[in-house]
DNA sequence: ACAATACACTGCAGTATGCAGTAATGTCAA
DNA sequence: TTGACATTACTGCATACTGCAGTGTATTGT
């Protein structure tokens, strides 16, 4: 049993899906922070019914079949048993980021376009957050009992949306100044910032680093 | 040729490494933005070479062997073109918040050990950028020239690891007052944050979450 | 002199992804 | 009512990636 497993086992545990429900019900959910392709949420629940967490029977619609998982009572000690075992350090992919890292084999234009893209993205996944949020106060929650879940764990999302679009702000405003993107090294801006984050100080708005013009 | 290969390559371009120091490497660097297990950093350079965009070769310690990788010009080419391919969207992987999201199946202890682990994880990778920066205000960076780059990107992670320890602090003001994980559903409370998010607003020190005693 | 730690890997089984392909059903508009 | 296009509902296959166990040498500290 993988983190993943236990991540499906737990929408599983909710009410009996199919593996087509599977892949919508993650992309509100799961993909926040524990992010599986689609051809992963097809395979996963066969591997439940396998161990004995979950049962699959068919149903019919029309000339189609359609397999619906459940979970079985074993499945749900399973679950049980996972929330008292150790979890796994965060991890952050951005691409946009490495990009940063590695911005001297590239322009200025380039980055500006990997903080667009990372900006676009991060917009998107925070508009699909507001959106559900929204639909909560409508009334909307497919799991009402569980709002209060649903509703901490989408406060972290939203806020982690809003620090990063931020932090493109700050980054954009840092590299406008330079006149490329290679050989800066240690100049005496750099050096101001690497004394704030080392003394554990925060780079946004810091008075510090306010710049005549004010962007 | 993956982002991964690219991230690999980007290394290479810096100097010529063993697989071995690669992984220390990106201990430094590279996990923050893109990590990669220890082997899978050991099986990509052999990659590299047989698309010609590094060259190996071996040295001697002693009665020992190690493998020297080395980009090649058309790797150089390679990364160039890179910058200016789209990127992919970020993706965060956090167990704990899987946890906190199905909380219902475990105790509210169960919810705030995941909470202190979540903490303890970030207070590590926050304290190892924070040494990683005051090495850079001693000269201790590896590539001197390569320090604005650097730093701009470590500005990220710790915004990022300040925002955890905040929400983390948040998420157990309110679990706090819970008398247990479930069903706890629409409550007053969850709905005064469900409209604080769905406007958009931060939860973090928002006046109107305050509570009686102050925390 | 010995132990512990760092260096330098490899094989293998299992997990996960991306893409292409298949096919039926539902929806809307000309 | 026919055709186009989106949605539902999958599978196979190649490739990417991980975790673990195993192997052996070199260096450092006690």
């Amino acid at each position: 049993m993988t983190t993943s497993s236990y991540a499906i086992l737990a929408l599983l545990s909710l009410r009996p899906w199919t593996a087509y429900e599977l892949t919508q019900q993650a992309a509100r959910s799961l993909r926040y922070a524990w992010p599986k392709s689609e051809r992963h949420l097809y395979s996963e629940p066969k591997k439940l019914v396998e161990l004995g967490h979950a049962t699959t029977h068919k149903e019919q619609v029309g000339k189609r079949t359609r397999n619906v998982y459940e979970i079985t009572d074993q499945g749900r000690v399973a679950l049980t048993e996972w929330t008292s075992i150790p979890t796994a350090p965060p991890q952050l992919e951005a691409e946009a980021l490495l990009r940063l890292l590695f911005a001297e084999h590239g322009t200025l234009e380039d980055l500006n376009t990997a903080f667009d893209e990372f900006e676009t993205d991060t917009r998107e996944l925070r508009q699909s957050v507001v959106d559900l949020m929204a639909g909560y106060l409508e009334g909307e929650h497919p799991f009402p009992e569980r709002t209060h879940l649903s509703v901490l764990f989408a406060t972290f999302q939203l806020e982690m949306f809003t620090l990063i679009e931020n932090w493109i702000e700050f980054a954009r405003g840092e590299t406008a100044d330079w006149p490329t993107t290679k050989d800066l090294g240690m100049n005496e801006r750099t050096e101001l910032i690497t004394r704030i984050i080392a003394s554990g100080e925060s780079v946004l708005d810091n008075p510090l680093l306010e710049k005549p013009d004010g962007h």
